[in-house]
RNA sequence: GCCCCCGUAGCUCAGCUGGAUAGAGCAAGUGGGUUCUAACCAUUAGGUCGGCGGUUCGAAUCCGUCCGGGGGUACCA
């Protein structure tokens, strides 16, 4: 519809002014209407006259033209406002958002903790966000898979080695029995090995020769030695850590990709482009340089012979389009690697032009800490992905006095997505997340609300009966729900999911104002308000599982 | 030094492909309980949209410049 009416208008214009321009309709405040443009004010610049005549000339060439609309009116310095019909507000509550993606593939990648490494916020922000973008992506037709990357192999691993090491007295895999808080433990690790490969000459030497000796247990195949006995195990332990979180979160992957399977790809890749003159040589190490694209210099393969992040990468996207041959990829990581993926992409470029061209980097910012400490898990002062949920946890329970996963998670889930990607996100971990307001437990608590209506009748009076015409309210309610689909629409296209929050809470904030001043059961409307009423839940569990939020019948 | 991102109410943020009085939540003040779930609703106060210039009929939005914060800048990821 919105588009038939953006034809109009162009048609119009085009008729009378013989210009061809785009006109895209808004959704104005509702005293104004339900839609509006401003294409007077954009063609009074082009044909200097005044904005208020053209609006005039082109509402009176429309006004029998638009079936839809109930009300045309011109405002303010030139806006042209339109009324819907209320049959024509009705057909929007049934509209589905474009299949802009039908048939296509795509893989997303996200998350991407480090085995060996303690999963923080950062981590839960990415996973939270990439789950959300799947799903929009899934919503406009695509068939995603969603991917996670991790680095089992690695400087990172030797490090928590070195230290696994030290702390069992050797290469004693038997003592692992003995270690219980397995997760914290390698963390704690990882913090040791960091700390004496910055400060210690011989432990950092033991360290990169712990490295080669790990890569060289996959160029083995070797899971008997006991130092790769130690590794296996200590690996395994990592992975079902995340499995466990994941489950907890409601969050699945299809295909891990630990850096040890990517790692040979790439660096076979990466000689291969050093043959071919892409990458070079320069003190020991094959390099990109980045320079001549407007980029910096990057390492590919260190001067030990080493693959780095890099080629690993690079293997990890030759990899995916094998697996897949997916139309489009989105990869989804924090901000400090913008500069760094744009390298790596420009290398993808010189052999794989298609894949490169249709692969997307969206970054989110940083999770901090209120109060400007920074996290830093070298250090081991930072902010644990499990904690940030059990905060929220903790917090509900003081507040409601129940326990509920389902409204931590929503807390948490919510106060990720709200914001727009791309900046910092400030936690507060002594506020924890809001649970009130514009939170993810008022949209849970809008959506119970009206189940519980429902749940008092019989199912057949929110069927859908002859409908007359809307109240106030009623209409203003309608008018809300009928926004969704534009609203999933404008998401998909940016890959934002925060415009999906905004309207969802104001979408609640519309039943909840309804809800204080009309009655729906034994009014003498109540099936067109019961109608309403499943409508509004429908669209409200909609998006929100569009977030990968649950939306519970009863709170 | 060079490159990238950010700066909107006390706090946390929407709004940014230029347009109607700059919107929310939290915090602060006030009011709302015989009625479908008060995790709610109504209402008051709070803003030189970091500063200065420019483009434009019109700038929070575009351009320039300065200030402030963050990130990146070769063998970490």
């Amino acid at each position: 519809m919105r588009q038939e009416i953006e034809q109009a208008f162009a048609n119009v214009c085009n008729e009378l002014f013989n210009t061809v321009l785009e006109v895209e309709l808004t959704r104005p405040n509702e005293q104004f209407g339900d839609y509006s443009t401003n294409v007077a004010l954009q063609l009074s610049k082009k044909l200097g006259k005044s904005p208020r005549e053209l609006a005039e000339q082109i509402t009176s060439n429309l006004q029998n033209q638009l079936l839809n609309i109930k009300e045309i009116n011109v405002a303010g310095s030139g806006f042209i406002n339109m009324r819907l019909t209320d049959d024509a507000l009705l057909s929007l509550v049934n509209a589905i958002p474009n299949q802009s993606l039908a048939g296509k593939t795509v893989v997303t990648e996200y998350s991407d903790p480090n085995p060996f490494k303690v999963m923080h916020a950062g981590h839960l922000y990415t996973s939270v966000v990439g789950d959300a973008v799947s799903k929009l992506l899934e919503t406009a037709g695509a068939k995603v898979y969603r991917v996670n990357f991790g680095g089992d192999v690695g400087l990172h691993v030797a490090k928590t080695m070195w230290a696994i090491l030290q702390e069992i007295g050797g290469e004693n895999p038997e003592k692992l029995n003995k270690i219980t808080e397995k997760a914290e433990w390698l963390s704690d690790c990882y913090v040791t090995g960091t700390a004496k490969y910055d400060s210690d000459n011989i432990a950092k030497n033991e360290i990169i020769s712990i490295n080669k000796r790990v890569y060289k247990i996959f160029d083995d195949g070797d899971k008997d030695s006991p130092f790769a006995q130690i590794y296996w195990e200590c690996r395994s332990w990592s992975y079902d850590y995340f499995n466990e979180f994941y489950k907890r979160i409601g969050s699945h992957f299809d295909k891990y990709y630990p850096e040890s399977e990517t790692a040979k790809f790439g660096l076979q890749k990466a000689k291969e482009l050093l043959e071919q003159g892409v990458l070079e040589k320069s003190n020991g190490a094959v390099v990109f340089k980045g320079e001549n694209h407007g980029l910096h210099t990057r390492v590919f393969i260190n001067s030990e012979g080493l693959p780095t992040y890099e080629s690993k990468d690079l293997g990890l996207t030759i990899a995916k389009i094998d697996d897949f041959h997916p139309d489009k990829m989105v990869i989804i990581t924090g901000n400090d690697i913008v500069e760094y993926m744009k390298v790596v992409l420009k290398v993808l470029e010189h052999f794989d032009p298609v894949h490169a061209q249709a692969t997307k980097h969206l970054t989110h910012g940083m999770v901090r800490l209120a109060g400007g400490t920074k996290m830093s898990s070298r250090k081991g002062n930072i902010l644990k992905a499990v904690d940030v949920i059990d905060a929220a946890q903790m917090a509900n329970e003081t507040a409601t006095g129940q326990k509920s996963e389902s409204t931590a998670l929503a807390a948490v889930k919510y106060a990720f997505l709200k914001n727009r990607i791309g900046g910092d996100i400030v936690y507060d971990p002594a506020e924890s997340v809001a649970l009130e307001g514009n939170s993810g437990p008022y949209l849970q608590y809008a959506h119970a609300r009206a189940r519980s209506i429902l749940n008092k009748t019989q199912s057949t009076d929110s069927r859908q009966t002859t409908i007359g015409s809307f109240e106030k309210d009623e209409r203003s309610l309608l008018r809300k729900i009928g926004e969704y689909a534009e609203t999933v629409d404008k998401s998909v296209q940016e890959l934002t999911p925060h415009h999906i929050c905004t309207y969802l809470y104001e979408l609640a904030q519309e039943f909840n104002r309804f809800y204080e001043h009309n009655r729906v059961i034994d009014d003498p409307r109540q099936s067109v308000r019961l109608f309403l009423t499943k409508s509004y839940a429908d669209t409200l569990k909609n998006g929100l599982e569009l977030l990968n939020i649950l939306a519970p019948n009863r709170m």
